[in-house]
DNA sequence: CCTACCGATCGGTAGG
DNA sequence: CCTACCGATCGGTAGG
């Protein structure tokens, strides 16, 4: 029962899920606000209720949907004990819903091709308190690190999620040329703990 | 002097270059056929006696300028006489060029967004040579080197490039609203080397 | 290679 | 929240 939610919020909801859908299957400027009103069930006119313009539905988006903001503060929620199975676990999470879902990091890329990453400053403040969260705890297990800087530690990780991503759908694909062995996201992890581990 | 072109490969040069140009700049479905002419001084009409249709520039760009289609052969002639040498100059030539031109791996994301990869198959096919040439010399030079799998190496080292470039996009603009730590492209080869090196 | 044009579709709005 | 409409712009073409 989603009873809680008035009808117009309902309908709000309905176009920004159904605008998500369509920009990361087609860019910002590859989508129409006709083919949103469609897939959200209501006439064009009806959207302008909800929203003032196509922007502002992209700027809400890219705030409920971005990666960065669905999966950092998960990631920082973690209770592994050690570093070692904190990465792991979070990469476990990842390719899990990757693997269902491709298209999800699209969102990132179209805002830096078509916007330039105009959004990102918001991005970022919005999502500096798991951020700082990640820094403490790198903080307080820093014993275990070889690299002294919380943020390389952030920046690599990513780094290590995205590569993953991006190889991936460069080179598994079905219809390569040369098949290429499986791809497995352990030899990620083992590349990025052993770089960043101290023993 | 560029006299050995005639003036009919002078034209389709320019208006592949000024396609590639607003492209990065502006992504596909946000570039015009009339912007392109313009930019390459020529009427609409005209871009039509050298490419069919939109989609046969685009795919003419991304033969042409897809960063895997640049960087991947640079990198494999490279002479250099160990692996961590071998890194390093790929990373050094990499950050000069990307401090440059911060825009070159937006054809990498638009392809993957607004064509969901159609053209990675060929795009793949035709790098095969250079893949294959780093196959071996990892292969040659693998007593060095802790991971087994060259195309490990090879998707970590790409991983390695990828996440400089998009963090970078991230954590480092002179609008943060919190200052973060000079991204340093060392730490990056650091943390890379240390997981993949036998040593 | 340009001029002039085609039908289609775009984002957005008025008025109810 | 919908219907009906606006001016602007889109990719592409005919004809010379």
């Amino acid at each position: 029962m989603e009873s809680t939610l008035t009808k117009g919020e309902r309908t709000h909801a309905a176009v920004l899920e159904a605008a998500y859908r369509l920009f990361v299957q087609q860019g910002y400027a590859g989508t129409s606000m006709r083919q949103i009103a469609q897939e959200a069930d209501l006439a064009l006119g009806g959207i302008y209720n909800h929203f003032a313009n196509k922007e502002e539905i992209f700027k809400a988006v890219v705030f409920t949907y971005h990666p960065v903001v669905l999966a950092l503060p998960r990631i920082v929620e973690s209770t592994a004990v050690n570093f070692e199975t904190f990465v792991h676990d979070a990469m476990a999470a990842f390719t899990a819903e990757f693997d269902q879902h491709p298209e999800l990091f699209n969102l990132f890329f179209i805002e830096l091709t078509e916007f330039n990453g105009r959004h990102v400053p918001e991005l970022m403040q919005r999502v500096m308190p798991a951020v700082a969260t990640f820094h403490q705890s790198v903080m307080a297990s820093q014993g275990d690190l070889r690299i002294q800087s919380p943020m390389v530690v952030l920046q690599t990780l990513i780094g290590l999620l995205l590569s993953y991503v991006l190889t991936r759908r460069l080179f598994d694909r079905s219809d390569m040329p040369v098949p290429i062995a499986g791809i497995n996201s352990a030899d990620f992890c083992d590349v990025y703990l052993h770089g960043v581990l101290a023993t």
